[in-house]
DNA sequence: GCGATCAGAT
DNA sequence: CACATCTGATCGC
């Protein structure tokens, strides 16, 4: 939930999604989008008696925005104190302050925000800088980055502040699968459920809120069948969800909501109550939208779950993942970031540390001069209070995201030096800087790869939590050499290749990218192609690191949990995720087969799959309500879906054996296997001889030429 | 009686 | 799996 306090510093006469208090004064309001809690004091009789006395005080939003606020008759009043901004139109306003006659002008464009119909993202440019508000968002990665009006020429904006939706600005966040997989999913639960008969319906059990749209819209349109809803009319100047949605009980797909009754639900009806002519009775199935998410070590992208004798989850976000999030920020490289909402269990010091080395005001302050590998061993410290959160401080992106900033934003390349801000205090934290590009980023890596190997052996859980938060979203989860080395190629990578293509996205594709170099099963053309990348499979693929092999990953299936072997089965009986000890995933591997487009910001799918994800059996099964014994058969060939806590604690064999695999792996590639970068020389094995002696006794080392 | 706030539930 | 909302209790105006 949003915390923004409704104001912004750089622009403080102006309020944002919270109307109450203070931000009753503002000279202009703006609202991201039309839920409630962002909607704070919007309907205060307060807000509605200044609305009286100011003429030309207006609220600004989107059309659909607009027309959603206004079709509920509590907002009725706002009326003629709304102004609709298209998307995507830099639009000037003029901030007056009645009183004072004091006038600011500020542009603001509405950008899409992928959250909910309407939602937009401010980006509020004027006399104190360019700031970017996000509202809610759910963007996928990449998507920054062909957001036009964030750009000027083929840079991006330089842009002072953005306050962000963190809501899952948390590592245990870093994947949810994207609205193309959850679709799919949730298309082909829908289908193998239908097709069974007339008499066979789905209730989604949505919240009463708006963003569930597009899922109704896709569902119409791939069955032909509307969905029954309580009510439409917010809908009535909105076409293209207005026809396919309903309010006829009569049909196969509901959405609709009751006032909460618990026997309703009991019988299998549905909260509309809706009754067959015959009495023949429904077979109802509900699938409830629920975030999922999976670590970064986690190979699962199963979209469904299924949680009872008839009642299935089904992956569904709202908001940007951990690694949405990250490639936004890192796309965007503000001066500063604040976070709008502090994830439960967090604090707003935790994620700020998280946001902070995507900032240029942290890069741009004290530290790091580093010369070719010439202070690659780190001191070893006895300071018991250097814990590894100093590692984490020291070796994470901070100075590579500097230099590629500078070279995105067509800065020359010189030698100088860095400061870090919160580190300058520790000398050993300083590195030499190398004039090259190319020298700068293998002697980071090795860098890296050094304490790596020191930190990562003997590290516990939460050291490695730690660890997780600052890893680049492109790689695996570990903190062995492979995955350092992999995300310092990656900056070399930039580096090297001198890119200035601000349009793509740095983490994305243009760029060519570690696995490029190495024998992962990414070819260089899939690569190319960064709408390939993200939705042919509706996977990040890149995002897997190379090092484990991913063949099984795609496999289709549907979660089934245990307990529906016990004597009651219902919606809430088996909530959470910790006790699907048995579950069946409806996989992704079929997904490859279906085709996937994105129109606006709402994936439509392109109709045309080719087989059943689904077993017939499974879905089948649910609609046996007496019959309990045979889900044992699916539990033992599937994996259970737990959070990744519980992995870690549970199946410890497991997890060695992966780590097994990255040491070894990793071993070679990141000492041996290292790609020259352009220009560069691979070191001849005396050289490389001396370099090893040089860096296991921690000496200073020469250059090639004192060689 | 209305709104703000909190706890609890879904 | 936690987002967004609703309900009900309590308190204050």
């Amino acid at each position: 939930m949003s915390s923004f306090p409704g104001r912004m510093k750089e622009y403080p006469t102006i309020a944002i999604d919270k109307f109450d208090k203070e931000n009753l004064s503002a000279r202009a309001y703006f609202l991201s989008h039309c839920h409630k809690d962002h909607m704070k004091g919007l309907r205060a009789p307060l807000l509605k008696r200044r609305l009286q006395c100011k003429l030309k005080l207006y609220l600004y939003c989107s059309p659909v925005t607009k027309e959603l606020l206004l079709t509920n008759p509590k907002y009725a009043f706002w009326e003629k104190h709304i102004i609709a901004i298209e998307i995507d139109t830099p639009t000037q306003i003029s901030l007056l302050d009645e009183i004072t006659g004091e006038k600011e002008d500020i542009l603001v464009t509405l950008l899409p925000a992928g959250h909910c119909p309407g939602s937009v993202m401010f980006l509020f440019q004027g006399l104190n800088g360019t700031v970017l508000y996000t509202g809610d968002f759910r963007l996928a990665k990449g998507e920054v980055a062909r957001m036009e009006l964030l750009h000027s020429g083929n840079r991006v904006k330089d842009i002072e502040s953005v306050y962000l939706d963190t809501t899952f600005c948390d590592p245990k966040y870093f994947q949810i699968p994207s609205r193309e997989e959850c679709l799919i999913g949730i298309l082909e639960l829908v289908r193998s459920w239908i097709k069974m008969g007339p008499y066979h319906v789905v209730w989604l059990n949505c919240k009463a809120a708006y963003g569930y749209e597009y899922l109704f819209t896709n569902l119409s349109e791939e069955f032909g069948i509307k969905v029954h809803v309580n009510k439409q009319d917010m809908f009535k100047n909105m076409p293209d969800i207005l026809c396919h949605i309903t309010t006829d009980r009569r049909t196969q797909i509901h959405a609709c909501r009751h006032p909460v009754n618990e026997e309703f639900m009991q019988g299998n009806r549905l909260p509309c109550g809706m009754r067959t002519d015959d009495n023949v009775p429904l077979r109802v199935i509900s699938i409830k939208p629920s975030t999922m998410w999976f670590g970064e070590r986690s190979r699962k992208t199963n979209v469904i779950v299924r949680t009872g004798e008839s009642s299935y989850r089904a992956c569904f976000s709202f908001h940007s993942s951990y690694c949405e999030i990250k490639d936004f920020l890192n796309y965007i490289q503000p001066m500063y970031v604040y976070p709008n909402v502090i994830p439960l269990g967090k604090t707003k010091k935790n994620v700020e540390d998280i946001l902070k080395p995507f900032c240029r005001s942290n890069f741009d302050s004290p530290v790091v001069l580093y010369k070719p590998l010439g202070t690659l061993k780190r001191p070893k410290t006895t300071d018991p209070s250097n814990t590894d959160e100093d590692c984490v401080d020291l070796f994470d992106d901070h100075s590579l995201t500097y230099l590629r900033s500078k070279i995105s934003r067509g800065c020359k390349w010189t030698s100088e030096i860095v400061k870090e801000e919160n580190v300058s205090s520790k000398d050993h934290r300083n590195i030499d800087i190398p004039i090259g590009p190319s020298e700068a980023s293998i002697n980071f890596s090795l860098q890296k790869n050094y304490v790596d190997c020191e930190e990562s052996n003997g590290e516990d859980e939460e050291d490695e939590e730690d660890f997780k938060e600052d890893e680049s979203p492109t790689v695996h989860s570990n903190t062995t050499n492979g995955y350092m080395t992999s995300k310092n190629l990656n900056e070399e990578n930039k580096v090297a290749s001198g890119s200035q293509n601000v349009t793509a996205d740095p983490e994305d594709d243009a760029v060519p990218k570690w696995c490029t170099f190495f024998h992962c099963a990414i070819t260089k053309d899939n690569l190319s192609d960064p709408q390939e990348c993200v939705s042919a499979s509706g996977e990040h693929k890149c995002s897997q690191s190379p090092l484990l092999s991913d063949s099984d990953s795609d496999s289709t299936h549907i979660s089934s949990i245990n307990s529906s072997q016990s004597t009651h089965i219902s919606e809430q009986g088996s909530q959470g995720w910790d006790n699907q000890a048995d579950t069946l995933l409806l996989s992704t591997q079929e997904k490859a087969a279906a085709s996937v487009c994105t129109l606006n910001r709402y994936p439509y799918l392109v109709l045309g799959f080719g087989e059943q994800v689904f077993t017939e059996a499974s879905v089948a099964e649910a609609a046996q309500t007496n019959d309990r014994d045979h889900h044992d058969e699916t539990s033992s060939v599937t994996s259970p879906v737990r959070p990744v806590s519980d992995r870690r604690k549970g199946n410890s064999q497991g997890e060695e054996g992966d780590h097994a695999i990255l040491k070894s792996n990793s071993q070679s590639s990141s000492d041996f296997e290292i790609p020259s970068s352009p220009g560069a020389e691979q070191p001849k094995s005396p050289v490389l001889q001396y370099l090893y002696e040089r860096l296991a006794t921690g000496e200073p080392l020469m250059t090639d030429k004192q060689l």
